[in-house]
RNA sequence: GGGCGAAUAGCUCAGUUGGUUUAGAGCGCCUGCCUUACAAGCAGGAAGUCGGGGGUUCGAAUCCCUCUUCGCCCACCA
């Protein structure tokens, strides 16, 4: 079969992955003996198909699972995907909007159906995406954080916590979006700096003391929440306090009283260190209230961040929202003569992680889970090292999270998540809460009839689950078994506290175990300004495109290459070419010495161990030494999460080593020009057989179309192949010393006839002049090479050259070769090339003999070091006379 | 306010515990080649005071201090 001489990945992506499949490669079988080796995915949000984040993080995860499953281990990528409370609504409530509708048109029921439909179609098609860049997911265990299963696991766990007595209703200032109408935990309600004002207010003193103030004067961001103030407060040591001890001020444009009281909350250098106290309107605020005790927490702003009917708010400024109630309220302070001043102050404000409205905090009846205690066995695994991250700062930031856990408010006032499964009484009398499996029949308490909270679960209070509860939990299942705890999470260091943290809490309360080993941070595709790549700035990168234009071993080459652990990857959208030319071009690089070996071998060729040791040739032991290198390299690489040392190490092997040298090396064998035909075909298929077992990772879609031309008859689907081991007798010292030196000679004739403009077709001679035997045995084994590669006619041994003209080039170990140019050189441009040269190593030898003159450098660095140095002289002073001579040879 | 990261060739980045590096790669650029695996290629080349300053050391891109610029995270100074 004849491979055509362009590599293009559409003709054979598809039918590769259904081979894949066919052959039931990535499922992982619970029975097996092997070692398990076992990811999560991070289950992407079914609002929307993937992006170029997704397909660095789900590429990282291939690379990881692809190896360890040629490894030998019994391998599970668990796929699937979030339902994504918040988020999901939102998308599906703005497509309505554009209908003209609002959910609430169409109630509860109907919009939960309009959401499955929309769920239905987006995760569909992630899991096509996922696909379409090579992912081996083990498809037969695909979950969705709303199947019933799950669903069934997500009310066990609310249940058991409530039992335990970890999940309580409490009364609090939680973090309310007005825009998507719902409670939020501390993670979602992200600080974002605002430019904003610190308003100076006069609050006038009802009762003042002889001879003390006449007003309080506060200092405020938010002028609108003060009529919900309950009192003011100073610190306790403010030497003013004498002054307003026992007095009442009145809150401004209103006739409500408050008291003046004390707190240490009160930072004494801020503001006019007289602070507002507003309980419903501020957890601080909240805070202080409790602390005093006493206090009323009049609510003034509503849900949906207006101000409210109540007779506390002034009747200009019911009803408006508020920042115009901000507005407002400042106007009539002006116009009161209560504004004493205001200053430009920023500062930072609360917003929606997913519609990025600011937060009005409010007064709320929420659930929560109480995670001090959850947290403590969490916060251990990363003390004790049973948890590890890479990179390893972000091990500090799970540590600080967690030490400063604060508990965390699970409900949602959404329609589209995990009903809580909590039922009130209906009777007013009672205020029992039922929590259970079951739909309880009647209040556990009084026997009323009951009635389930409308409220749904945080999406995150289903993902902390996934490690177990996607394995069957809490049935126990033999995957669960097998599986539980898993090895590496890959993810995007943005959700350690959201997702990661609370996996290890969950993982260590219901199954007494971490859920993963390792965290791998992935680094932020970014676009050239450096800019996350985000929707609205329409920035990003569609792994899709990539896969259509380029083929998916190319957007993952890039991907893999560029990303070291955790630093971003910058990807340009107006420039995919050179984005990812160096994946494309290495791809077609790949497929053309395939095309090459396979149309030079009849038939398999003689496996390596039938091979005779004493006919394989200098070049063969050679690329066999630098396989087991490279074998060495890409595993340790692997093994150490270096996912770009890995790409890189197979990269040059194959492309600078095999390609360039070896591959040119073996042609005249394989011609039949010179004899060993046999060997070189063995050695050939051998290593680049080996070569794309190790590439295979990272590339999977050509190394095993290219496989199946080799060895796939023999051997089966490279993706179920075993990972290459380093045979330690083919690693060879001296041979590589021997073709470095070959290549070295090569390279420096290349050089010459470049420089002189030896036309193409023109031979040259040269004359080596070897440093001892070794070296010039080997150059009468590789004279072939040499010649042919370099383009020489004639390659002469130690022929004395001392009078003839031309280009003289020493070699690292201190042969030299010679190139008699004759008539090509003009005198007065070799000249000045030469004085440029000694110019060169004039100045390296002065670095070196500096060295070598310090004393405290001779005996106190290492041996080999001062060796080195010593050996760099000899070189640069040899180089320097070899250039003398030349120079006088010239008449200078 | 606290913490973290980044700054290396025109661009995007490697550089693992300080010394096999005369600081590397890909892309781009320059020169010459359609050499029967590959022009998505081959051969050769130019290009960097490793952000500034100071220090430790025989030796620093690498360790310490400091400054500058960018980015991120955390935080109850209203």
């Amino acid at each position: 079969m004849t491979l055509a001489p362009q590599y293009d990945p559409l003709a054979i992506e598809s039918g590769i992955y259904k081979r894949w499949l066919d052959a039931g490669v990535f499922t992982a079988n619970a029975e097996s003996d092997d070692d398990p080796y076992v990811i999560v995915i991070p289950p992407p949000n079914v609002t929307d198909v993937l992006h170029s984040g997704h397909g660095l993080n789900n590429t990282l995860q291939d690379v990881l699972i692809r190896y360890q499953r040629m490894r030998g281990r019994e391998a599970v990528w668990l796929p699937g995907t979030d339902h994504a409370g918040i988020a999901t609504q939102n998308v599906v409530e703005r497509a309505l909007a554009k209908e003209g509708k609002s959910r609430h048109d169409l109630g509860r029921e109907k919009f939960v159906e309009r959401v499955w439909e929309h769920v239905g179609k987006t995760g569909n098609t992630i899991l096509e995406q996922l696909k379409a860049i090579g992912c081996s997911c083990d498809w037969s265990r695909t979950r969705f954080t709303f199947d019933e299963d799950y669903s069934l696991a997500v009310r066990k766990v609310f249940v058991d916590l409530h039992d335990a007595g970890l999940v309580y209703r409490g009364q609090r200032v939680i973090h309310w979006c007005p825009r998507c109408h719902t409670s939020l935990s501390d993670e979602e309600a992200e600080f974002k700096d605002k430019a904003g004002h610190l308003y100076h207010i006069s609050y006038e003193v009802i009762d003042p003391k002889d001879g003390g103030p006449r007003e309080a004067v506060v200092a405020t961001t938010r002028p609108e929440t003060m009529f919900g103030d309950v009192c003011l407060v100073l610190h306790p040591e403010d030497e003013r306090w004498g002054s307003y001890e026992g007095t009442t001020v009145r809150i401004p444009l209103t006739n409500v009283e408050i008291p003046v009281r004390t707190s240490n909350a009160v930072e004494r250098d801020f503001g006019t260190a007289i602070l507002k106290v507003t309980p419903a309107h501020d957890a601080n605020d909240f805070d202080i209230g409790e602390q005093l005790g006493g206090f009323d927490r009049p609510v003034i702003i509503g849900e949906d961040a207006k101000m409210m009917d109540v007779s506390r708010v002034p009747e200009v400024l019911r009803g408006l929202d508020r920042f115009d109630a901000r507005k407002e309220t400042v106007e009539q302070l002006k116009a009161n003569g209560q504004l004493v001043t205001v200053e430009n102050y920023d500062h930072a404000v609360r917003h929606c992680y997913r519609c990025r409205t600011a937060v009005e905090p409010l007064l709320s009846n929420q659930w929560f889970v109480h995670m001090k205690p959850l947290s403590e066995p969490a916060l251990e695994a990363y003390k004790t090292g049973r948890l590890k991250f890479v990179p390893e700062r972000w091990g500090k930031v799970y540590e600080h999270w967690m030490t400063n856990i604060r508990d965390w408010n699970i409900s949602r006032q959404l329609w589209w998540g995990h009903r809580i499964p909590a039922w009130f009484c209906e009777n007013q009398e009672c205020d029992h809460i039922t929590v259970a499996m079951e739909t309880p029949e009647s209040c556990g308490k009084c026997g009323g009839s009951v009635r389930q909270d409308d409220d749904v679960l945080d999406t995150w209070f289903s993902s902390w689950l996934w490690p177990f509860a996607t394995f069957g939990w809490p049935k126990a299942t033999s995957d669960l078994q097998r599986f539980y705890p898993g090895h590496t999470l890959v993810t995007a260091p943005d959700i350690i506290f959201f997702w990661v943290a609370r996996m290890v809490m969950a993982g260590y309360h219901f199954m007494g175990d971490t859920p993963f080993e390792t965290v791998y941070l992935n680094g932020v595709v970014r676009d050239p300004q450096h800019r996350a790549f985000s929707k609205s700035l329409g920035n990003g990168i569609d792994p899709l495109d990539v896969v259509e234009l380029y083929g998916a071993d190319a957007l993952r080459y890039t991907l893999v290459a560029g990303a070291a652990a955790g630093t971003d990857i910058i990807m340009d959208r107006n420039d995919l070419e050179a984005t990812f030319a160096a994946g494309r071009h290495y791809a077609n690089k790949c497929w053309n010495i395939g095309r090459f070996i396979v149309s030079n071998l009849d038939g398999p060729a003689t496996p390596m161990n039938e091979l005779g040791e004493t006919d394989l040739e200098l070049a063969d032991r050679w690329i066999l030494s630098r396989c087991q290198r490279t074998i060495e390299t890409v595993t340790d690489s692997l093994d150490r999460y270096r996912l770009n040392d890995a790409a890189s190490a197979i990269y040059h092997f194959i492309w600078d080593e095999l390609a360039d040298w070896y591959v040119e090396q073996v042609k005249p064998r394989l011609y039949g020009t010179t004899p060993g035909g046999e060997t070189a075909r063995g050695v050939l298929s051998h290593v680049f057989e080996t070569a794309l077992k190790l590439l295979h990772p990272i590339i999977p879609f050509l190394s095993e179309e290219l496989w199946g031309h080799l060895a796939g008859e023999r051997q089966g689907l490279l993706a179920a192949a075993s990972w290459p081991v380093v045979e330690h007798k083919r690693v060879d010292e001296t041979a590589e010393r021997a073709f470095s030196r070959v290549q070295a000679a090569t390279s420096a004739i290349r050089t010459v006839r470049a420089e002189y403009r030896v036309p193409p077709g023109k031979p040259v001679r040269a004359i080596f002049q070897p440093a001892d035997e070794n070296a010039l045995s080997d150059f009468e084994s590789e004279r072939h090479t040499i010649e042919r590669l370099a383009k020489v006619s004639e390659l002469v041994m130690g022929a004395d050259a001392a009078d003839e003209v031309g280009a003289h080039a020493v070699l690292p170990d201190g042969s030299s070769v010679f190139v008699p140019l004759g008539d090509a050189i003009d005198v007065e441009t070799e000249v000045a090339r030469l004085s440029g040269e000694v110019e060169r190593i004039e100045k390296q030898l002065a670095g070196v003999k500096a060295k070598l003159n310090n004393e405290k450098f001779v005996s106190r660095a290492p041996q080999d070091v001062v060796d080195r140095e010593r050996d760099k002289e000899r070189s640069w002073k040899e180089q320097r006379e070899t250039l003398a001579a030349k120079l006088r040879a010239l008449g200078v």
